[in-house]
DNA sequence: CGAAATATGGAATATTTGTTTCAGAAAATA
DNA sequence: TATTTTCTGAAACAAATATTCCATATTTCG
């Protein structure tokens, strides 16, 4: 009944991956024989235990499921389950990197002073970057990228939470020499403008859920005319992602259940830029292309 | 005991987790209802569905267990079981992936351009965030917040490259039940329209340099009646800085000339919900005070 | 070496979890 | 509107999974 070695050594049961390796590492000596076999199979392949059921672990380990309840006892867990969810949540928090850190900043502040409150926004910011990195398709950008620099005038189709991000990519492309309408206008002819755009225009639509429906028909005016639309959404299930040649995902993480905006936004800068050098590609032909806009600034 | 949908489409279920995805997205507008929102919360949370049981994930999606069963059922899979394995690999294969995404990152950037471009500035955005917490002085902002906090009407000016910044906390503020007026008119009263604000106002203007004249001559009529301005701005030599009340500091890092917004929008998104959250907390005093704008989402 | 304590394997058990069923609700169709 | 079909929620059911138990093997210590 009572777990003789943990709690001789006085150690309460790990919560963490790193201080579970800590403790079997520690306490490897004193384990018998068959315990130790599993603690060290677990350690080498912790994915598998993350993911695996006590039998199919155990058959991999070369010990019995008992044996591996019997380990997570002698650590001080409660069974096997207990001693299993620190695996998983390693492999949560590896997944999401930011994730956990955020989730703790979210727990941990209690007095919610701005102070805090400022590092939890600054840490969505951080983690939507990286998700942002690491889930970019280069080849729908690309392709996002030449659909916009063969257009004569680029629309730019968005509301809401996603109207800063149409706001810079405006006065990225004004600053770039790139015609480009921002369709915003205050009398409500926006349909209408964006009705009559030619087949050799585009347009970037940006939207997130919950998907303002002006912005979503707006693009759907737009394309009817058949000229591309490029969007700029969250999810695949987006309406723009079904209107749109091409999109580029973009899910932010929120903090307190406020979004970020961080990669929008660096995708918002970065997609005029790339857009006025693939122009600049197709006209001067390998010259000097970088040099153009190099002196356009903000 | 078919499967209606999957199979009249010829289609089998995917092993992989972005064919999955897209067959979702394909096949969402003919999903019954409760099934679609089932999906949609499947392809969202991915690493829940991987690592959670069909009880826990129905509770998430906010649907009965036997949802789940129905729908990885009419997407052709044998049952939720089968359904989960796709998402467990998925998370199997990214978390081995880490390591060589970090190895190829380090090898410097060998794909393509606008690859290499989009890397460049999200690396111009995590250092501004860097420099942002860094230099960061709680009490300044805290003091902004506190004048906001007091304020019947907020007034934001911005102009240019921040413009986007006051357009989020316009959003922001709006969402959080705050009045606040952008002062964006495209008729040209503006400077007309802070001219008549009252001392119980207040404003925020952001801007930076070069700083947009514009911004400047608004904040400037705003403040000659008495009322307190904030400032966002770049510089202790900025004349926003010069005018205002109090003023954080955002600077930003460029990239190729382009400078980064992902500290400044941090801020615009965290600037809303601190004076929300002050007021709150003078309005109610002690009461449960996170719950009135913790509902409001974006 | 012999006795006590501990560890182990394998099977029995209790619990959890996925799946199926079915009555009633909602939607589609005529 | 009436009728059929489809969908949904809740509970019953079946399968799997973790856990416990116990007889036997192994180690430890007098």
């Amino acid at each position: 009944m009572t777990d003789p070695l943990a709690s001789a050594a006085g150690a309460l049961a790990p919560r963490e991956f790193s201080a579970l390796v800590a403790l079997v590492a520690a306490s490897r000596h004193r384990l018998p024989k068959r315990l130790a076999q599993a603690a060290a199979y677990a350690v080498a392949h912790p994915d598998e235990v993350a993911l695996g059921t006590a039998a199919s672990i155990a058959a991999s380990a070369e010990v019995q499921p008992s044996t591996l309840v019997r380990l997570a006892q002698h650590l001080g867990y409660q069974g096997f389950t207990d001693f299993q969810s620190v695996f998983r949540d390693r492999l949560k928090s590896r997944a999401s990197d930011y994730g956990d850190r955020l989730r703790r900043l979210g727990e941990g502040a209690t007095g919610s002073s701005s102070e805090s409150l400022i590092g939890g926004f600054v840490a969505a910011a951080r983690a939507s970057l990286d998700s942002f990195e690491n889930s970019l398709q280069a080849d729908k950008f690309s392709n996002c990228v030449n659909i916009l620099a063969e257009a004569e005038t680029i629309y730019l189709i968005g509301r809401r939470r996603a109207y800063p991000l149409v706001a810079c990519m405006a006065y990225g492309f004004a600053k770039l020499g790139l015609r480009a309408i921002l369709v915003d206008s205050a009398n409500g002819i926006d349909t209408e403008t964006v009705a009559m755009a030619g087949r050799s225009d585009a347009a970037v639509a940006c939207s997130f859920s919950p998907y303002a429906p002006e912005a979503v028909a707006q693009a759907e005016a737009f394309t009817r005319n058949g000229a591309p639309l490029v969007a700029i959404t969250d999810s695949a299930l987006s309406p723009m992602a079904a209107l749109a040649a091409d999109w580029v995902e973009v899910a932010e993480t929120d903090f307190a259940g406020f979004r970020s905006l961080a990669a929008g936004m660096t995708l918002a800068i970065a997609l005029p830029v790339a857009v006025a050098e693939r122009r600049q590609l197709s006209a001067v032909r390998g010259g000097e292309m970088a040099t153009a806009f190099s002196r356009a600034r903000w």
